[in-house]
DNA sequence: AGCGGGATTTTCT
DNA sequence: GAAAATCCCGCTT
């Protein structure tokens, strides 16, 4: 671990989710800088059927199970990407799905990828990813570094986090493992 | 406003 | 060979 501020990634995927909430992403795309709040999340792990952790270390999940702070993208559905922050220690198949984020500066750039404006921007997982040109290549990224870093804000009070189930899952679908910022409006669904 | 289907390819059985 | 941590469009109320 490099960064201090980073301490609370090694904790339990559902206590990294809401921890989470509030803090920034910045991606430096077409010479822009990009920022981006993240308001909705879920958390997987390797007890939860749900997680593609779930049946142990694959090649696919490998990034899952390394060490905490670096981003862990799959490809789905034939056409879309999704971002997670690797969450737990080395050899815990841990991470947070980013379900939503609200956009902060270069806002034009986002829309150039995304070919959508306002909250269709990045109201969902996949979303985001086309927003910011996530994809493969940024898979097992190390956060603390260009083009893409996560930047901790100070954790948002209880009152101001919802917490639900999951959303597009088939299996586990009463664990209650999603948080979002009540009343934004970047919230999926 | 809500429902249903199609797109399209990686991943694991 | 089937399912998948999704999204978009078109059709029906």
């Amino acid at each position: 671990m490099v960064s201090d501020t980073f301490d609370f990634l090694n904790g339990r995927a559902s206590d990294v989710a809401p921890r989470l909430l509030g803090c920034i992403l910045e991606r430096e795309l077409d010479g822009e800088v990009v920022r981006v709040k993240i308001v909705e999340t879920e958390a997987y792990d390797e007890t939860d059927a749900a997680s593609h952790s779930y049946k142990g270390r694959t090649q696919r999940t490998d990034i899952m199970f390394g060490p905490p702070g670096h981003l862990y993208v799959y490809f789905t559905y034939g056409m879309h990407y999704c971002c997670n922050i690797v969450a737990g220690g080395e050899g815990t198949g841990a991470a947070v799905l980013i379900r939503a984020v609200e956009p902060l500066s270069g806002i034009e750039v986002m829309e150039t990828h995304r070919l959508q404006s306002g909250v269709q921007l990045t109201n969902g997982p996949a979303k985001l990813c086309q927003a910011l040109a996530i994809n493969k290549s940024l898979n097992g990224h190390d956060l603390t570094k260009e083009p893409l870093r996560l930047i901790v804000e100070p954790a948002l009070a209880n009152e101001a986090i919802e917490q639900t189930v999951r959303i597009g899952i088939s299996k586990a679908k009463d664990v209650p493992w999603r948080f979002y910022i009540k009343d934004n409006p970047y919230v999926s669904r």
